[in-house]
DNA sequence: TGTACATCAGTGAACGCGCGTTCACTGATGTAC
DNA sequence: TGTACATCAGTGAACGCGCGTTCACTGATGTAC
């Protein structure tokens, strides 16, 4: 909700030649079209027919159909990190290992719920995810707006807390990745597409704490 | 590779008129193409093209497209429960509890293995994967064919041995599934897709090992 | 053992569709002087 | 303040592609008698 959100055409009286703003038109109607039918939806001509212009005038904003996804994945990406930061600002915890449980439940949840309530610009936002991981944290000054980035964040404070021998950090964060993206991915395009949502809700958030206690229950004698 | 696998065209002189075996001739191409390029380029022109025989004659064995898919799905899918099965029969544990970890293990690795051989296969399959599911173990039969209901009963096994608590059993079918799938859509489709086969198995056996690690972990005081 | 005929399993050509992309263009805008 | 002109942001029509699917058909096969 953070990003462009309304059509150029209610915005302006929408001059006869030049648009205006036919960029933000163009990436706003995709979103469209992603949310209600994920990546296959999202046609190139569709969304200038939509907008009332020539298909030649995307040409002018993007190289090809293949630019626009990527935006708009990353419009969707930074929708979903937004979602997850503001969750994260209202946690409350008197320890930091409790701060790291309601962190890592938060996000995981967080991470689910947009999916469950965006499928189709969640399956788009895969397309663009493959620069979140390969982006190091330490090299990005704003690490914090990484989804992964900050599941480094949070498991490494289980380690600090001495709740996880460091050596299997990369395994903890790969498995709540994994787990919550895989849920997302079976409730979503998968065969639990035919639960109930409030349903799926429940099924997550019993799964993220079993999760999340298993890692913070890792105490070694 | 235990369906059909070998091409019409190479077992018999392939006679002019009458193929002789044109279902399992499409469906061993389908398996080829899907193999390649996942489920778009299962295409069915193409196919048929390979064959070399008309379009529509594969509609004198499948409805449509979508049947070929589904059916080539289906293959995949039994051909991942050969894989897992196999590898399940050569498990030798002292106890009860140990059969079941090492059993959860042998699960989790082989469906991750049959997505790294197999991506395009994989992403196929994930096409028929609906039934297996929404199937009830109880219901059918050959309960011991879908990966599902054998995640169901390796867990059960860990709530018999007082390790996990019953009520805890749902999330953590859910948990296995979801980690194991998740992996394997990431390192297949998603951002992992970048990492080298050698490492993503290392993560995936560091990860499997977390999880099962952690199930066995649960017994409480 | 030979023939008639129903059935089976393909042919060949075409339909309509919608896509991404490219062509040479023209109308609108804003800046220099 | 007015005009010339470069630049920007679109037009309109078309290209080639390949898809799934349907038409009326014909050649091959096997069974009844």
């Amino acid at each position: 909700m953070s990003e462009a959100r309304d059509h150029g055409e209610s915005s302006r009286p929408a001059r006869a030649y030049h648009h205006g703003n036919l960029r933000e038109a163009l990436v706003a109607c995709g979103i469209d079209l992603a949310r209600a039918g994920g990546p296959d939806a999202l046609v190139l001509r569709e969304v200038t027919r939509r907008i009332g212009v020539t298909p030649r005038a995307a040409y002018r904003h993007f190289a090809d159909r293949d630019a626009l996804v990527t935006e708009i994945a990353r419009v969707a990406l930074s929708e979903m990190a937004t979602l997850v930061g503001e969750r994260m600002t209202s946690i409350r915890a008197d320890d930091a290992l409790e701060h790291a449980c309601a962190s890592l439940r938060t996000l995981g949840i967080g991470y689910i719920d947009y999916a469950l309530d965006e499928p189709g610009l969640f399956a788009v936002a895969m397309y663009g995810l493959d620069r979140m991981v390969l982006a190091k944290p330490s090299e990005e000054g704003h690490a914090a707006t990484s989804p992964y980035a900050v599941l480094e964040q949070i498991v490494s404070a289980f380690v600090a807390e001495g709740v996880l021998a460091a050596e299997r950090m990369p395994a903890a964060v790969t498995m709540c990745w994994s787990s919550v993206h895989g849920f997302a991915t079976l409730a979503t395009q998968g065969p639990l597409r035919e639960v109930r949502r409030a349903r799926a809700r429940e099924m997550a958030e019993e799964m993220v704490t079993l999760v999340v206690d298993g890692l913070a229950a890792g105490r070694r004698p």
